[in-house]
DNA sequence: GAGCAACCGGAGGTGCCCTCCAGATCGCCT
DNA sequence: AGGCGATCTGGAGGGCACCTCCGGTTGCTC
């Protein structure tokens, strides 16, 4: 996967387009990031055009479905999560450097209202370009969650696909209350601790 | 709140209703329940009218919008839940109860797509006629929580609105992935017990 | 600067949402 | 029984969004 300075959102073109073409696809990218911000990933992609001064058809020929443009968009911050993965799994607390990767998680994709959903839906669906967001955030996801467990901190019957699902649950019940913004973070602990007290019956 | 032989949804008409309004809104509301059922809560409602035979118009009479058919249709499983939840809370497990419980509300909330998401983001919108589901449905889990928590089987921390909230996501994370039924299990059990292991960090 | 491939953009077909109101229907009342 | 008003019906219609398609335009290459 060669990440060079030149955005390659597999699906949109990166090898040399016309001057106006990656023009006009900057425009638009940056525009559905705002639009996207404000909006949630349902916003009108016509709106999108319209603000970012192009044609509709332009913007689809650029992005084929709003689902190409969303991983456009969720490009940057996926990398910062693969690099902060690679930060935190260098540290000396595996189980925090779990739980803290996982926040970041959260907060990313809240940053989009709606994403949490697609990237859920995407897990399950080859065809769709989100899915391939899921990879690497998994595979990322796995190394710490295996560090976490060698160490002992965390129960090996855990698995990496329900810790993501769930994490991916959690960011969506975040987005959806707004007005509470440690709710994720109180939901993440939940995950970590468990609902079980002193005289757990036995499950 | 007196519930009658005649269904009461808060919203649609209940005193007597004439012969033909009343044939027509029960048509609509199996429809609904049908479509829902097979599509998502975002079938198309002018489908919904047209397959209970009646127009358009009439579907907007007695429903006046998306959320008050979805609060109609989803009654009788709230009902089923409240029920539930009045006989585990008279059993001897407390925290066996309250995780069955939380079950029995991903399994309701799952038979129709986006049930989920609607509950989760009306809880914050008073506005919504499914905020009306809401309040019943937390007050079940607050009684049951309450003597999981006396019993000292969970946390004393853990707070109703959060356990809801991730239930509902837990709900929401299930039913994007349909070839998994068991997947909500495990994250309810994740929930329960926790991520952390024998060695386990302080957090 | 000529030619052509790549690109633009918006008209247009489809589908859905929701409103509105003229006409059909029901059921009470005499 | 039959009339009459309140109630209910249904679909036309305006608005919006999606996505496709293709005539016209632009940038790049030689």
């Amino acid at each position: 996967m060669a990440t060079s300075t030149v955005r390659t959102p597999a699906g949109a073109p990166a090898r040399s387009m016309r001057a106006d073409a990656r023009r006009n696809y900057d425009r638009l990218l940056n525009e559905a990031r705002a639009s996207f911000a404000e909006h949630g990933t349902d916003a009108s992609l016509e709106d999108v055009a319209r603000q970012a001064g192009v044609g509709i058809g332009t913007l689809y020929r650029h992005f084929p479905n709003r689902q190409a443009l969303m991983y456009a968009v969720f490009q940057e911050a996926l990398a910062a999560l693969l690099a902060r993965s690679r930060e935190l799994a260098e540290g000396d607390h595996p189980c925090h450097a779990l739980v803290e990767w996982l926040g970041a998680v959260v907060t990313h994709t809240g940053e989009y209202r709606g994403v949490a959903q697609a990237l859920m839906s995407a897990t399950r669906d080859e065809t769709s370009a989100l899915a391939r967001c899921n990879t690497p955030l998994r595979e990322a996801g796995a190394r710490l969650l295996a560090r976490a467990q060698e160490s002992g901190a965390v129960r090996a019957e855990v698995s990496i696909d329900d810790l993501m699902q769930l994490t991916n649950a959690i960011a969506l019940a975040a987005e959806q209350a707004p007005d509470d913004p440690a709710l994720a973070d109180r939901l993440l602990a939940l995950t970590l601790q468990g609902l079980k007290g002193p005289a757990a019956e036995q499950g």
